[in-house]
DNA sequence: ACCTGAACACCGTTCAAGT
DNA sequence: ACCTGAACACCGTTCAAGT
């Protein structure tokens, strides 16, 4: 559950009412509502009810509710770089299984990062400055294969929009139920190996099929 | 603006003291809020203002929030539906374009219907019909373009969901506007060139290729 | 600094009452 | 049948006041 970069230690302030760091528990306790309820589902005088704190102590920290959802928001970028960058950058097998695993562990953050909801937030600049990042890994270990000789010379970022549209519909396909019982991984293994053919260096033999 | 299918004539009905059809204002008024606002944005009480109507004058034809989301995703899914089986099912090519297309001509529709809205909505069998009959579409072009030995032997609904996955991927991206000013169709442009290659039947000479 | 309760303008929904 | 206004329990947000 620690989600973020864990340098405070867990020291508690003094000279506070009731928390030693409220405003990390107002965004840990927004997390776990929506996971629960959805992202409608967040009441902010709902968490703050749930934390034992006023419904209006969330403004000291917070300018409104899509402030919150920013934070969530920020939060889930680092996460999730940080679970990519943790499988390296080998291959985008790894990458790939990563990122649809940080998906279905981290359903609210995901669906706060990439679900439209941060639309009000294009005040936050570290929001955008992390999805970039984020995008950023991808076009780099992309471009490390291509240099290996292992990828199409195709535009790194072009792939990398390619390859991220498969896993973020895998992911969103799966986090809002329209696969029923039916495991994403699966799913991913198959885009792996589907991909496997497709962005591969095409050899001048390859390259002389007519495939469709 | 037609999206629903237009069996019945704009034929007034009498005997009503504000509208000859309530019901499809109130989809139509929905999808333009969304539209314009977000699903978040959507509020009953400014529909029925906005229409000239009691707030409350909805719950005649609706019997509540989530049931009006549900004709909205309902309408979008047929609407869905008859533009991809306009575009035929010859080649998948014409069908990731016209898929992403519609999600970018309806982004209301598109978020309804995929974006994890209708999770309330588990009353309305028609609506899993209809999104199951989209999907078996998808299959079902697969299934014959397998048929005519263009497309490997997979599963044909496990190459459904792939491509699924793909054209949903760019299309959320496309309407929550994670692309920028990035035309999306060139990403569908690309995917389809990508996809020919890996989902062509593999010659046995391309079967030896090691890509990856 | 950080927290509080009262207050305001909203929201979805119910219901008795009207035509 | 279809529509209405009043009412209820919610919501985000502001603000003067407390420690």
């Amino acid at each position: 559950m620690a989600l973020v970069s864990g340098r405070r230690p867990a020291r508690k302030r003094r000279n506070q009412y009731h928390h030693g760091d409220l405003r990390r528990a107002l965004v840990q306790e927004a997390v776990q509502t929506i996971d629960r309820d959805g992202v409608a589902g967040l009441t902010l005088r709902q968490v703050g009810e749930r934390l034992g704190v006023s419904r209006t102590a969330l403004y000291r920290h917070f300018a409104d509710k899509s402030a919150l959802l920013a934070a969530v928001g920020l939060e889930g970028f680092r996460a999730f770089r940080a679970a990519m960058m943790a499988v390296g950058s080998d291959g985008f097998e790894a990458m790939g299984r990563a990122y649809v695993a940080f998906a279905r562990t981290h359903p609210a953050h995901y669906r706060v990062m990439f679900g439209g909801f941060l639309e009000g937030c294009r005040s936050e600049p570290e929001l955008e400055t992390e999805a970039k990042a984020s995008f950023q890994l991808l076009v780099d270990a992309l471009a490390g294969l291509q240099a290996r000789g292992l990828l199409r010379d195709d535009d790194a970022e072009q792939m990398a929009r390619f390859v991220w549209a498969i896993v973020h519909g895998i992911a969103m396909l799966a986090i809002d139920g329209q696969l029923g019982a039916h495991d994403p991984m699966i799913d991913v293994e198959y885009a792996i190996g589907r991909l496997a053919t497709g962005l591969a260096r095409p050899t001048p033999i390859a390259r002389s099929a007519t495939p469709l």
